[in-house]
Order: structure tokens, then sequence, then C-alpha cells
DNA sequence: GTCTATAAGCAGATAGAC
DNA sequence: GTCTATCTGCTTATAGAC
């Protein structure tokens, strides 16, 4: 067990970077400023600055994904291929249930929309670090292509069901949903294409 | 052939409108200010606002679809169920290759992202106008289950094509990207979904 | 690590002259 | 229909005391 007084004497960082992710999710780039993030954590804006130096580097310290992309690119392609898009699938919108990983993706797609570098950030993401990966860990022909397919779909979900709220998509749960959108990307990671 | 001078003494409320739907379709709502589309139509900003009332009445007055959903919705539910998928698609398709069009639905998918009254016209549209009414007019179970679903994967391809620009993408002209989603429509509108 | 104070700028909206 | 002038409020970011 550790003793004694943990470095840092504040939560206040770690404060702040929490508050930064629910506004980013909620609100959006523009819309989060640096003055509602430290009222959010409790904190003087002067603080996030002395933190985080830019509004803009607050977004990409606090926004990064917990896991490891190409790990899990790895791990959800071996296995069956007859089954790697559920897999992908029902790994993902397992992610997308919890609140605080859910509001990573969210904020990215919102920031994305009217802030480029937040684009870039979300496109390479995809395309070279997560589907891009699986796409050629796979072995099917066309890899970078079917990456992008596979991406449309998966923002579609991210942006009708969490942004637009779509009514008709809120009823279903993981598994539903799943078996819906499964064979999509399937089709676009392994079956012939045309 | 009409004679005389038409009413109206000049065109800034169209120029507004153009210079308008351009820049809400590059920078988003937020980034889009009434300051920036008064210098490129070539007017005083004061203009704008006598014309429009509101940056929030300007977004919705310029950026509506120059086309009748309900209409196009029939049109396209009409004619063989087996290729409505593809149908669907084609249209769309060929609509975002025209520069015009394309900024109405990029504008829009990018205000939805920050802007909450933007996200409830785009869901609106498209689940009450245009997919909602084709999916009840093909006359499949749940019809506002695939309605929303369809959506997803249109969305989805919109921004990622034209908001993160994926490269992969870009090469697909109309024929080869509706033969690639065809088939996932079809699936959304008429298949059986598990 | 935390704060006060402030610089410097741009936003939407209004009033009213012409 | 068009413009000038301005109000009011907000933003990111900096300098520096404690």
């Amino acid at each position: 067990m550790a003793r004694g007084r943990r470095p840092g004497t504040s939560s206040s960082r770690e404060d702040i970077a929490g508050a930064a992710r629910t506004q980013f999710a909620e609100l959006g780039y523009d819309r989060t400023t640096i003055r509602g993030v430290a009222a959010a954590a409790g904190v003087d804006p002067a603080l996030v600055m002395h933190f985080y130096g830019s509004k803009q580097r607050l977004f990409i310290e606090t926004m990064q994904l917990p896991f490891d992309a190409p790990a899990l690119a790895d791990e959800l392609a071996a296995g069956d291929r007859a089954t790697v898009g559920r897999r992908v699938i029902e790994y993902l919108l397992a992610a997308w249930e919890q609140p605080h990983t859910r509001a990573l993706f969210v904020g990215r797609a919102r920031a994305s929309a009217s802030e480029p570098e937040a684009a870039k950030l979300l496109r390479d993401q995809i395309t070279r670090e997560l589907i891009g990966p699986l796409a050629r860990s796979i072995g099917a022909d066309r890899p970078e292509l079917r990456a992008a397919l596979v991406s449309t779909q998966l923002i579609g979900w991210v942006f009708a069901r969490w942004i637009l709220e779509v009514e008709a998509l809120r009823p279903l749960d993981v598994e539903q949903a799943a078996r819906v959108l499964g064979p999509a990307l399937q089709r676009y990671l392994v079956e012939p294409l045309d």
C-alpha cells in the first residue's frame, strides 16, 4: 500500500479534465469555453490555462481515447472472420453505453464539425489506428476503402443516436443494435463489395 | 416573356443567402458570423439583420432544401421494391455532387453538431419528411426504425466524405459509391432485420 | 498551484439617419 | 434598402502577485 501523501497537492487537474470532457461532448468545441470549464470544475479560468496552455491543447490532451487502438484492432481481428463485423460493433456499442467513453466519441464528433484540427485527429485515428489496421489485419482486398466504409456507418450511428438523438434508435439495447448493424459492417469488412 | 423591371431594387437578399449557405457549409454554425456573411456578400452587416432578423433565422431561411421531400419520397418508393435502396442512394449521391445542394446538407450536418435547433430540424426532416415517409411508403415492418437506420448510413457518409474528408472515399464516383452503399440501404429498408 | 487584473478583440443585436 | 454608430457582452490569452 502507498504510504504518505501522493504527489500533487490537489485534484484540480483531473477536475478540469473531467469538466472539459463533459462540456466538449455536450456543447461542441466552440461553445465550450475555458471559463465554463473552470466554473464547472470549481477553479479559476487562469488555472486551466496554467495546466493546458490553450483551448486546443485542452481538447487534445483531455479527449484521448483511454485504450490502445492498435492493440484493440488486433484483438478484434483475431478470431472467426465470419463474425468480425459483429465483434467490432458489439465492442463499440458497449463502449458507447458508458457515459465517460461516450463523451470522448461524441465530443470528438461534435468538434470535428467545426474545428478542422479535430476532424484531422478523428480521421487519422479511424483510418490509421483503429479501423484501418483492423481491415488490413483481416486481409481482405482494398482495406483502406473497407475501413472508410465501416467508419461511415460508425460515425453515422454516433451522430444519429447521440447528437441528433433520433427516437427510433433509443429503445435498442446493445444486442439488438449489434444484430442490426453487424451484417452491414461484416459486408464492408470482408464480403465482396460489388 | 416578362417585361419591365422586376420587383426589388437589388440582388442583395440573394447575395446574402448565397454567402450564408457557403459559410454555414464550410465553417459550421458558430464560426459563421453575420459580419463575415455580409463581407462575402459585399453588403453591410446591418442589412443582413434587416432582411433576416437574427442569425438563427438566417440559417433556417437560407438552408431549406430546394425540393419537395414528401413528393420525392413517393417518387423513390414507387417502383421495384428490390432496388429501392439503390434508387435512394443514387439520387442522393448525385445531389451531393452538386456544390449548391451539397452545401445545404453539409451545412445542416455541421450546424447540428453545435446548435440544438439545427439538430432538431435535421432530425425532423429525416424522420418525418424524407426517409420516414419513404419507409412507410414501402410498407415494410417497423418503418421508423428502418428510416432511422438508413439515416445513420446517409449521415455517416456525408460526415466522412465531406466533413472528415476521408481519402479512401474520394475516388468513388456516384455509380461506384451507389454499388457499395446500395445493399446496406436495401437491407435497412426492406429485408428482415435480424 | 492558485489567484487578480486586464489586455485586445470579436460577437449579435439595436437605434436611427438618409 | 442601405448605412453609421454604438451598446453590451462574451471570448482567449497574458502578466504577475502571493
